[in-house]
DNA sequence: GTAGGCAGTTTTATATACAAAAAAGAAAAA
DNA sequence: TTTTTCTTTTTTGTATATAAAACTGCCTAC
């Protein structure tokens, strides 16, 4: 499921206020970094998630651990084998396109909403995301790729704020929860590949379409972003069942 | 959140085949029980859900407990306060019209894409879903309002009926999502209104113009439908903020 | 050689025990 | 009376212990 529209605020520390906001719990805290870890692609999908060695690995015990890992099922990072325990959620091209296709859907109501209901406010903070994206290398190295971590965040916020406009925290909890599952593919399948695209021109356009009100425009740009991204993906030989013999 | 794309079924008993199906745990079976006590509108929004309590309801201990009720967390039905326990999810005039407006934008997109891609397998579960809903009475009794607990299951069935051909399972949950939610807030706003509208006329207009593959005019009674239902809601004195004084 | 079954081991799911934080209440100060 | 501070109680969150289910490997029967 998506987890539902943040209504208490992901934060987990006060961020100074006098009123003292709830430090995070230890079934957040573990959540949040298994979360981190299936997101990056860190575990391969279908391996087992044992209580004992994770609650070992992140020094808590099976309580907690067993929380965090019943909220990421309805992120649908996990699967829960009833009385067998839980396992990274599995992948496929089926459920690939599907994602993509969902995705493709619901930015598209997103952007539009965003659009017709466009503020200073609004227009301000997405050329500020995008201004950090655009400054932020993609990759470390020049010559070969290496993934550069600050880019992630700066491309999501970017996403984001796009369609933070739409006037539905539920729609943007669907959105984000597809661009999570999206986001694992993609570090799924080429955790190194070089990207050979203009992924900086698609955004530079992407955001002037925007701010200028070209709103069909804006969407196919979006869509097109999206589903290349899906396809690059698709394409990599070795990800699903047969690898590329 | 959305739970994710139901890919293991929610039935947890084995259907009878010899392959036995795990039996439901323990955890699980509370889930099932406070999910549908939450989605009856059974529980006052914001009210405290003490684990101690509802262990002993439930004739279980505190660890299935919180297992379940981190779940109906990311279902959008329980809010977690961190270090202070869970609370039934709060309601309000604008989160019933954020979910109305979500609701429409999403069944609009998977009536669409069911009635484009229909199937004869689509259109008579279709058809049956229907005929099953129309037989039924929604009051037990005729002189005045009594919820006839067959029609509801009934009336959900008809109406994933509808989207069941979208094509996307993720859309599908989505959509079930925003249904409990809608659910909920009509048990919680009049749990005894006799209701005034042609459900019935509205229901078999709606079949009639999916199965003939008028896809506009099915697009607009279905949203109709579903706004006409939060109106109703809305309208219902006393149950946001300050009762109707 | 394969299928079926039976002990032993491992792992899950649940119950209970315990520490720490929040809430409630009582007494003192303004 | 209102506010504040300190204690007491309650409740949450976590650790650990235990029962039950699933897996493993070996043995037997066909």
């Amino acid at each position: 499921m998506a987890r539902p529209p943040a209504r208490t605020p992901t934060r987990t520390v006060a961020p100074g206020a006098a009123d003292a906001v709830a430090v995070a719990t230890r079934a957040t805290s573990v959540y949040d970094q298994l979360r981190a870890g299936l997101v990056a692609g860190d575990l391969e999908p279908g391996s087992k998630l044992a209580i004992e060695a994770l609650a070992g690995r992140f020094d808590t015990s099976a309580t907690p651990l067993r929380e965090a890992l019943n909220r990421l099922v309805s992120d649908g990072l996990v699967e829960r084998r009833e009385q067998r325990g839980f396992v990274v959620a599995g992948i496929s091209a089926d459920d690939l396109a599907e994602i993509t296709r969902t995705r493709c859907w619901l930015e598209e109501i997103a952007l539009r909403e965003s659009i017709a209901a466009r503020s200073t406010a609004w227009e301000e903070a997405l050329v500020l995301a995008h201004h950090r994206l655009a400054r932020t290398p993609r990759s470390l190295s020049d010559s070969r790729f290496e993934d550069n971590p600050a880019w992630e965040p700066l491309h999501r916020a970017f996403h984001r704020a796009l369609i933070s406009g739409c006037g539905s925290r539920w729609l943007l909890a669907f959105c984000e929860q597809l661009a999570d599952q999206h986001h694992r593919y993609r570090r799924l399948s080429a955790p190194r590949a070089f990207v050979k695209r203009g992924v900086k021109s698609e955004h530079q356009q992407l955001l002037k379409a925007a701010i200028d009100g070209r709103t069909d425009e804006a969407v196919s740009l979006l869509q097109a972003h999206i589903e290349t991204t899906a396809r690059i993906i698709r394409d990599e030989p070795g990800l699903f069942g047969q690898p590329g013999i």
